[in-house]
DNA sequence: AGCACA
């Protein structure tokens, strides 16, 4: 029953990359199976659906990468595999608690009485990170947070003549909620493990808030 | 300590 749950459950990301698997490619399996076109990286983060598919229903608790593409959620465009009811479970938009939606359950679980501090807000600000620090290595660290949206960086040059440049860093999330766990689970994060006191991320809710996140000008190719 | 992009 459980196991039959979390196999219809899963469709969802063979269905969130549909470009992934043209006409040309051969399907040699039962049901397509996505080559993760869209995010190559997290090959290895993702289980093969034979056995463990509890656990996935686990993964997803913690990831959702679906709702950075603006990409339909299967459940929401196929009725037949919506699930728990009816409601399209990956809407993140709907500020759902965080006892209703199992996916929160991974970072935010344990704080569902947590309140919201006054100013919070849908953008983090965070510093902390180091002068060389990607875009893309910014983003693996706030990634895995439900409602993610995007990460931007601003290098700075410190105050005073001599000082080294440091890297400011805002981080948007569909909701302050979202926001708001990610803070709590990334302050003082260390970001070099063998340098402790290197890179302890510092995260506050951005003061003004200003998610340019979707359509903006982007040096997009 | 530091808060940018539209």
């Amino acid at each position: 029953m459980a196991d039959a749950y979390w196999r219809y459950a899963d469709p969802r990301q063979q269905v969130a990359v549909p470009q992934a698997a043209p006409a040309a490619t051969p399907t040699p399996f039962k049901r397509p199976r996505p080559e993760f076109g869209g995010a190559p990286e997290l090959v290895g983060y993702y289980p093969r659906d034979e056995d463990n598919t509890k656990h996935a229903g686990a993964i997803y608790a913690s990831y959702d990468p679906y709702s950075q593409n603006g990409m339909p959620y299967a459940a929401a465009a196929d009725p037949a595999r919506t699930i728990s009811g009816g409601r399209p479970v990956d809407d993140p938009r709907i500020p759902v608690h965080p006892s209703m939606d199992s996916r929160v359950m991974g970072y935010g679980g344990g704080r569902m009485d947590a309140p919201l501090p006054p100013d919070a807000s849908n953008t983090l600000f965070v510093e902390g990170l180091p002068g060389n620090c990607t875009r893309r290595e910014a983003s693996h660290i706030f990634r895995p947070f439900v409602g993610f949206r995007e990460v931007r960086l601003v290098n700075k040059d410190s105050k005073h003549p001599g000082g080294d440049t440091f890297v400011l860093c805002f981080v948007d999330f569909i909701a302050p909620s979202q926001a708001a766990v990610a803070l709590d689970a990334l302050q003082g994060y260390s970001i070099d493990e063998h340098d402790p006191e290197a890179g302890r991320l510092k995260l506050q809710f951005a003061r003004f808030p200003g998610p340019r996140s979707s359509g903006g000008p982007r040096h997009r190719r």
